[in-house]
DNA sequence: CGGATAGTGTGCAACGTTGTAGAGCCCGAC
DNA sequence: GTCGGGCTCTACAACGTTGCACACTATCCG
């Protein structure tokens, strides 16, 4: 049915290794012999088969991407960028939908799926550093996110800390004395919303103002929905506010909705600032300001040490590097911060880095409990 | 290095094909044999080497969806969909982002990649009728959208003419009188922007409101800043305005951006609907009305179709179909629809159905023009 | 002038799986 | 007792490609 190398092998008066070398771009061919093969393709249609190819070479070009959700726009963003990169490298990107279950995290990580693809580039919300284990695998993976550090494998996060505490005292340097913080998860111990958390006191701490246990908003999830409830919550039970910090975009424009809700004018009464610096976050009403955690950056570093790692295959203990991108806080309508006209302003910015990981180690920083 | 059937076999002490039948559920194995290949598999950590399994089956597992980008929410809730559908069905979605260049969308129909997946759900925006031959082609392939009608191709869209009519009539019968409309394309014959026209002039037209062209906004891209632009735009121009259509949820969230920016109340002074009901539209301030033209029912239909289509392959003139889900207007706060405490209301319903086409031809409603 | 080297092309044997065909075996029916 | 058919398992030959080794020519160097 289909044409292969034979076809087009016999139309051009070569063997089959011939049209081999003209399609992979092997350099001793003549110029004349090289035409006739591709006269040939053109004229029979050729498409090499992947599945022979990948059969014999042992490679895909595939790598997994594996998300929570693409609904969540935070996500749905990230795997544009990581597509985008992706395709830049030569390389074709495959959407693992997790729903941050346990179950289908595991599933991603040894499942049957597996073995589609060269490797994996994973961003955990079930499984955490009790589940480190899972993480020992041998295929080329790139962890995203701030679940795990310390297993090996190459790990790009964001600047938690250093920018949730920037953009706590960002809001303190606004006058604002009653800081809340929507999205805390309670006794959690790792992950965004811990780091986040700490991010928040430190910056309290630096700002001289007190810890107030009320104006802390849990939410499980970080949905709109979920933002909104616990700001309607913290406002039905009279807690006095003027400012939130919320640990993502989606609460923070679902706190935004019930401010609104609730007749409180941002910024004047309230200013907000979310965390994700998602798209939608410059077209809410006011616009939002966020923290910007280096979206792309984080994309195009996580394909550029899967493509390394994968073609290093073999040369087993490259040491592993832990990347944080730069992270900005940036300000709009929602904390006052831009003139008439104006659409966005950068407010201050943490700068990251490269670490080499000689093995499996906690960060200095990063693993710091919430207290 | 990687465990093949091979070694299985070897450590169950059964001939290869044995352990093959056993992997693909072959029924006529004793239960003891079963058991002994299982063990040897779990011992083994064995997983089967999806290339070669598709070599030899000529099957990949894998199916593309190629739409404009995920960062659009209606789009990555797509895909969202998509990808679950498949997943129930045992497939695997593969995502190609088009950016909605022609020279992208192209390549997708007949590029290097194409090969890699056994069918394409292609929603194209760059590609139009007049391209309708490079639809032609000899894979499974389900179109979405409604840019090319009558291609040799299953093709799922919208309700759009009766749809648009339906949000039209609705902000009709709130009293209101200067409907306008956001997202319009000038000349325009074919895709969302021309049908959605259509609906809303069918709708004036029934409402007995004329037809003022000072009305209609045009947006090239359907973003939110295109959106905020238009609308914009037409409020410094002193156009009387009491409601607002716009032909998506994008467009809308930034005309509703730019009508608070300019002191407008929503829904008292103008109300608000958009289009595609994505996610954001419940959480927006205030909350938006929309069309939900039925995206699960989309999502769902596309890939029983394609898996359909690839499971027919070779008996090769089955009937194309087009399907047309079921539509609903979803009354917010945006245009006053719900009551204190309720979230939304269901306000009109446009049946939608199944025709089974022939041959190529136009539908007998969605071809006509917009005059 | 001999031997090394660069350039150009080919044949063979995998890669790991499954489709096809069929070999035994056991059981019940005639 | 033999024949048909269901059950259980196996051998063999692909699927379409690329890695490896090698053959042959032309050129270059000392």
């Amino acid at each position: 049915m289909a044409v292969t190398m034979h076809d087009v092998a016999q139309r051009a008066g070569v063997s089959i290794k011939t049209v081999s070398n003209v399609v992979n771009g092997y350099p001793y061919i003549r110029a004349e012999t090289r035409q006739r093969v591709e006269s040939a393709i053109d004229d029979l249609g050729y498409r090499v088969n992947m599945s022979a190819r990948n059969l014999r070479t042992r490679r895909t070009g595939l790598i997994t991407l594996a998300v929570p959700e693409l609904s969540l726009p935070y996500f749905a963003e990230l795997a544009d960028a990581v597509i985008s990169a992706a395709d830049d490298a030569g390389w074709t990107v495959l959407i693992e939908q997790t729903s941050a279950s346990r179950e289908r995290e595991t599933e991603v990580l040894s499942g049957r799926r597996r073995h589609l693809t060269d490797g994996l580039i994973f961003s955990p919300l079930a499984l955490g550093p009790d589940d480190l284990g899972l993480f020992t695998v041998e295929y080329p993976l790139v962890i995203l996110g701030e679940r795990v550090f310390g297993a090996p494998a190459d790990h790009v996060t964001m600047n938690n800390v250093a920018a949730a505490k920037a953009a706590t005292l960002h809001l303190a340097s606004l006058g604002r004395r009653r800081i809340a913080l929507i999205g805390a998860h309670a006794g959690e111990q790792v992950g965004s919303a811990a780091l986040r958390t700490t991010g928040y006191l430190e910056g309290l701490a630096e700002a001289g103002l007190p810890h107030d246990p009320a104006l802390i908003g849990e939410a499980g999830l970080w949905h709109r929905s979920t933002g909104a409830e616990a700001m309607s919550r913290m406002l039905d039970d009279g807690v006095e506010v003027d400012a939130v910090f919320a640990l993502n975009d989606a609460l923070a424009l679902g706190a935004l909705h019930a401010l609104h809700a609730h007749r409180i004018d941002v910024p004047r009464e309230v200013a907000l600032i979310g965390f994700d610096d998602v798209d939608d976050a410059k077209y809410s009403v006011p616009a939002l300001s966020s923290v910007d955690p280096g979206r792309d950056q984080i994309a195009r570093t996580a394909v550029d040490l899967m493509v390394e790692r994968i073609g290093a295959a073999g040369d087993d203990q490259a040491p592993f590097r832990r990347v944080v991108p730069d992270s900005r806080i940036i300000g709009r309508e929602s904390t006052g911060d831009v003139a008439p006209g104006e659409r966005e302003r950068v407010v201050a910015v943490q700068e990251g880095g490269t670490e080499v990981v000689a093995s499996a180690w906690p960060p200095a920083r990063d693993r710091q409990n919430v207290t």
